[in-house]
DNA sequence: AGCACGCCGACT
DNA sequence: GTCGGCGTGCTC
């Protein structure tokens, strides 16, 4: 009997197993990958994947077999490689299956995906007029067609002739019909260009070292490490082109979804056979872009994170663009980090694997100077030779004992106007969007919170208050909800209202805001970056997308408003964070002819973050910031794992923590490996609709040891858990 | 998750 | 009687 080990697609993680299932004669061609309908519990019909196809003598389970009632695609949807890849990444996020093979689809549910075609009509015989003298129409057509090879269908309708006319002339044997399959790419008439200038010393050393893995097909991890404007970019594209031309393939990651515009815009140009493939995509252009890859019509692939799930094959090269950037860590189930998922790829395929950034996370960058496990490439210069902007730090406590009250110190006010008066641009980052940042009642000092996660709301300029955490949106109250008083007032400052700032202090200033509010629509962000490169504006002002994925020419200040902010938030990358918001912003400055001008503002001017993110000096952030991570056992030190404890009942959510937490001090008492449990602690958004949520926080040297013993207590088929791996943040 | 089953109270 | 509320348990 044929038997077939199906992944059912429930993603719940107390049935996260295979189900066995007869397969039935009709469908005896069935191997792993395809994607099939089967009876599962009460329901009829549900969408799984095969994961193998095995005959059975002598079926012997202790459970009836129901039959696989049909396929859902006319292909295995799943290569081995890709099943492969979901099952290692299911067993090591502890995640189910079932989510794990969801990433390599285009959509969720197991729809089948139809491809798109389109008709064309070709003249394949001569006619003379005389024949068709009493049939103009036909005429007419075969007159629009001569000469002018294959027109689509949808071209000759468009012309007002009938499908009549055009069948007839089929029929008649003077035209030919072709079916063909169409691909829908909004990408597809994006521009390239091309770079042209020669590569440095730095960067043809680059190119070399990683192009000898190339060619030998090896595995080699690589950090590119280059100040902004060096030039990693055409490093990229020049080992790529030699991966390109031994005909393997390459997939470029950028860290989200706007910025692949500007990457297909540099890539193009070299490689015209690229893909694009992210989670906004529709389904149907996905899917097309997957079958490009599926049939090697696609030597290239870029995208988001998403873009590792494609049924590529022959890989020869990722690059990771900005590996620090914390987007490449998926905020839901499964929580992977696109950038450990890329390295195991990488190995799998003995592929290169470069890692791109001017400031490399401390994890990345202790790989390759300390521990040796990634080859240390560095870019220290511009690639142009532009000199590096010039940084003045500003104290905002300072400013305000001198009576400027302003969110604009006195320097850089006098730095945008002088800067406006030279033709030049300006770029001001405030990594807060909305009006106010929260609103309190002054009576009695409470604050308006988010009735689902509790999170203080923002107050919009349309008069609405949002929640950034939830999208929940509600009207301003008048008067206080909990005391009915009516001074109710608005603090702290986000980019609308420094917007109102801007346009009355500066009228004569034209001014651009970017932030998650303006750039909601397909490609907001390239029209915002267009329009500022074009010199339509003379200030782009926003939260730190402003700072990201562009390379305007002409701007020459910048200045980085609440530089600080992130600082006193409890969270271990808080200094990491806030060094790369300034180093990232100021980045953005000077040109071949002006060196630019960064202002930073900030109240704590002497945290180590500030003032190694106003040097520029990565390595003197690094040495200063490392010891701390040492002595807390800290990344990466250590790995970190977060689990939250979920309940409706506040004490037994507790419970549960606590008991959990108590397991894995007994076990890891046991251990010779360095192993530290922190609570149970309520999780930061303690209460997430009425669900009660608590946390245990491990760090651990051997993250193995660690999930051995999760999946020794079942932890991963709790429905009550979650199991975040390398956590981005501990709260 | 989603469906069946079973137990209990309420109602035509 | 029987309809429907929800708590419990199972899914090849």
């Amino acid at each position: 009997m044929l038997i077939a080990e199906v992944c059912a697609n429930v993603q719940v993680k107390s049935i996260d197993q295979t189900y066995t299932y007869k397969v039935p004669e009709k469908l005896k061609f069935l191997s792993a990958g395809w994607r099939v309908i089967v009876p599962f519990g009460g329901r009829k019909k549900i969408d799984g994947f095969v994961m193998n196809v095995r005959e059975v003598e002598n079926p012997d389970f202790d459970f009836e077999l129901k039959e696989i009632s049909d396929v859902i695609d006319d292909e295995a949807w799943f290569t081995p490689e890709m099943i492969t890849a979901a099952t290692r990444l299911a067993e090591f996020y502890l995640c189910p299956l079932a989510q794990a093979m969801s990433l390599f689809m285009p959509g969720k549910s197991g729809k089948k995906i139809s491809p798109k075609f389109e008709e064309y009509a070709k003249l394949i015989r001569p006619f003379s007029p005389e024949e068709f003298k009493r049939s103009p129409a036909r005429l007419k057509l075969l007159n629009f067609l001569s000469g002018r090879g294959e027109v689509s269908l949808n071209e000759i309708r468009a012309e007002k002739f009938s499908s009549k006319t055009v069948k007839d002339l089929e029929q008649g044997g003077y035209i030919e019909i072709s079916r063909r399959r169409i691909f829908r790419d909004s990408y597809a008439n994006f521009p390239g260009k091309k770079n042209n200038f020669d590569l440095n010393e730095d960067q043809l050393a680059a190119v070399d070292t990683v192009k000898k893995f190339v060619a030998e097909k090896k595995f080699g991890g690589f950090l590119l490490h280059g100040v902004t404007g060096s030039g990693k970019t055409q490093v990229y594209i020049e080992i790529a082109k030699s991966v390109r031309k031994s005909g393997r393939r390459v997939i470029i990651l950028v860290p989200e979804i706007s910025l692949t515009a500007q990457t297909v815009r540099n890539f193009k140009a070299y490689f015209p056979d690229l893909t694009v493939i992210h989670s906004r995509l529709s389904i149907d252009e996905r899917s097309d872009a997957f079958h490009k890859i599926r049939n090697g019509e696609s030597g290239v692939v870029i995208g988001a994170r998403s873009a590792l799930f494609t049924p590529i094959d022959n890989l020869g090269l990722i690059v990771m663009d900005e590996e620090q950037d914390f987007s490449y860590k998926q905020d839901e189930s499964p929580r992977y980090h696109a950038r450990i998922i890329a390295e195991e790829f990488a190995r799998v395929h003995n592929a290169a694997i470069i890692f791109g950034s001017a400031t490399p996370s401390l994890e990345t960058y202790y790989r390759a100077k300390i521990s040796g496990e990634l080859f240390y490439l560095n870019l220290p210069h511009r690639a142009l030779n532009q000199p590096l902007p010039t940084v003045e730090c500003v104290d905002m406590r300072k400013e305000l004992k001198d009576g400027n009250r302003s969110v604009l110190s006195r320097s850089l006010k006098k730095l945008l106007a002088e800067t406006l008066k030279s033709g030049g641009q300006a770029i001001l980052l405030l990594n807060r969007r909305g009006y106010s940042t929260f609103v309190m009642c002054r009576e009695c000092g409470e604050v308006i919170r988010c009735p689902d996660c509790g999170l203080s709301m923002t107050y919009h300029a349309d008069g609405s208050l949002k929640c950034h955490h939830c999208d929940i949106e509600q009207s301003t109250p008048k008067i206080c909800p909990n005391c009915g008083s009516k001074y109710i007032k608005f603090f702290g400052t986000g980019t609308q209202k420094l917007e109102q700032f801007l346009k009355t202090d500066m009228p004569d200033a034209r001014v651009l805001r970017m932030d998650r509010d303006t750039t909601a629509q397909k490609f907001g962000h390239r029209k915002i970056l267009s329009a500022f490169e074009r010199k339509e504006f003379d200030i782009l002002f926003g939260t730190q997308m402003v700072a990201k994925g562009h390379d305007i020419q002409n701007v020459t200040a910048v200045g980085i408003l609440s530089a600080d902010a992130s600082l006193n938030i409890p969270n271990f990358r808080a200094a990491e964070q806030c060094f790369m918001l300034i180093t990232q912003a100021a980045g953005r400055a000077g040109r071949a002819d002006i060196p630019g001008k960064v202002i930073v503002q900030a109240y704590e001017v002497e945290a180590p973050a500030v003032v190694f993110g106003c040097r520029q000096d990565y390595e003197g952030f690094f040495k200063s910031e490392l010891p701390g991570r040492k002595e807390l056992f800290f990344p990466p030190f250590s790995r970190l794992v977060k689990l939250i404890f979920r309940n409706t009942d506040e004490e037994k959510a507790k419970m549960s923590a606590e008991n959990t937490a108590n397991i894995l001090k007994a076990e890891f008492s046991f251990s010779e490996k360095r192993h530290e449990v922190r609570g149970p602690v309520p999780a930061m958004i303690a209460n997430y609709r009425g669900e009660f949520r608590f946390l245990l926080v491990i760090k651990t040297e051997d993250l193995n040891e660690v999930r051995r013993i999760m999946i020794e207590h079942d932890l991963q088929k709790r429905n009550d858990v979650l199991i975040d791996i390398d956590p981005i943040s501990t709260d």
